[in-house]
DNA sequence: CGGGTCGTTGACTCTCATCAACCCTCGTGG
DNA sequence: CCACGAGGGTTGATGAGAGTCAACGACCCG
């Protein structure tokens, strides 16, 4: 229980990147009701159109949310790191919207919805924290939206490895000039909207440009500006703006 | 001033279609401070970066929500009408992340930032209401994901025809088996990820398949069930999920 | 009547998808 | 200890869908 009572600290600092807290509001963040969980990789976390009653806050691992069309062709539409609620619309919507599944071994921890809801109105700083954390999620999406809509290739994977490095890095979790991307070639593609095999050209032909070099489930980066400036990178959408 | 009182009808109705409000919530929303303007097309209502401090509500017309990109194509990432909230977002975010536009003559109500903020927390019913907006918000946006990433154009034209005569019904905008379209060939390419070229040909194809009729700046609907089975279309990502 | 915006059409190009084969690595079980 | 299979990565050949460029037409408004 008392572990328990700390399971929650990645919430804790994610909130408290986009404000400080008061102590009563943290302690109120921290004694939410939960329990923790360990699922396999490639298991659901959340299925869409499924009721949900309690919240998934990742505690480690990774995770995709995702929707998949009526040809079975799926789209990722986020990544979800340590921190995050990976669905947390499910506090105030009825149904989930979208698959939420793990890219690798993932500890979660389960929040009841309605205990959500009620520490949100009670504490209001916390409450503004936690929509304010919906209106970034909503910004990143929006950004996929222009990567896929009106990006190519080549842009498009360098944007989302600059996003995921920006994330990795303002989450504590990046190593010195590097990050993890736990994701297969098929995975990318689904991110990005294209197919495994146009990944893998298009990963070989930037591999030779000599921006950052692939190293099995990592990418050691070499020249970070090119790479920004190349992906047509501006993380202003990442924050909460000045 | 007791015209301003009434000005926000379109909020609550929106509102009042996720749930019921009681008549002193319904009063606390109707009394939010707020100036009527109208706005030209083609102009811009936000602009992305900028710092804001009264959020827009559409009290009538269409606007675009949109990005550019460095090489200065445009990417829609969502469309406005009557009653939408064209950047709450910016009730708790410092600036705006999207340009909005005018896409016809358009008239908006400004309500400040902290009044929503302060209203959201002073009602619970009302801000979990507001929270919702911003979720289903979110949920557009992913389903547009979805739409440039994995649909081929046809499909796109489709399923975007069908979300806007959705979002029209329900807001009661609709009429009888039809609904506006007032979008340009080139906004419906930016809203789509396509060029204004193809959007011409695509339409042509649908158009001679029968499922419905172009006229003007409107669309008649002939057959729903068959757009909204090719197009892939299941409008639960509209809604708060039953 | 002139200019501007929007829609239309044709010819051509190119990015990316598709299909199919083969490779490597790693884990597992006989 | 080796055989096997599965998942992921790599490669080549081919083709389709969408982009590009350029020109022209229709319509509206001043």
């Amino acid at each position: 229980m008392s572990d328990n009572h700390t399971a929650l600290g990645p919430l804790v600092d994610k909130l408290e990147r986009l404000a400080s807290l008061s102590s009563s509001d943290r302690e109120a963040v921290l004694a939410l009701p939960h329990e923790v969980r360990t699922i396999e990789q490639g298991h659901h976390i959340v299925r869409q159109g499924a009721k949900v009653e309690r919240c998934s806050l990742l505690l480690s691992g990774w995770a995709s949310r995702q929707r998949i069309t009526v040809h079975g062709n799926r789209q990722i539409l986020g990544i979800c790191i340590t921190g995050d609620f990976v669905d947390l619309q499910s506090a105030l919507l009825e149904t989930a919207q979208d698959d939420v599944q793990a890219l690798s071994a993932v500890v979660v921890a389960l929040v009841p919805r309605q205990a959500i809801v009620d520490l949100a109105f009670a504490h209001p700083a916390v409450g503004k924290l936690l929509w304010m954390d919906t209106l970034l999620d909503a910004s990143i999406a929006r950004e996929w939206v222009v990567n896929v809509g009106r990006r190519d290739a080549r842009t498009r994977i360098l944007h989302l490895m600059c996003e995921l490095y920006e994330r990795q890095r303002s989450a504590g979790l990046a190593r010195e000039g590097g990050f993890e991307l736990p994701l297969s070639q098929e995975q990318l593609g689904d991110a990005t909207g294209l197919t495994a095999v146009h990944v893998n050209r298009t990963l070989q032909a930037l591999g030779q440009e000599g921006m950052f070099k692939r190293e099995r489930r990592s990418v050691r980066i070499v020249d970070l500006h090119s790479m920004k400036v190349q992906a047509d990178f501006d993380a202003t959408y990442l924050t909460i703006g000045a």
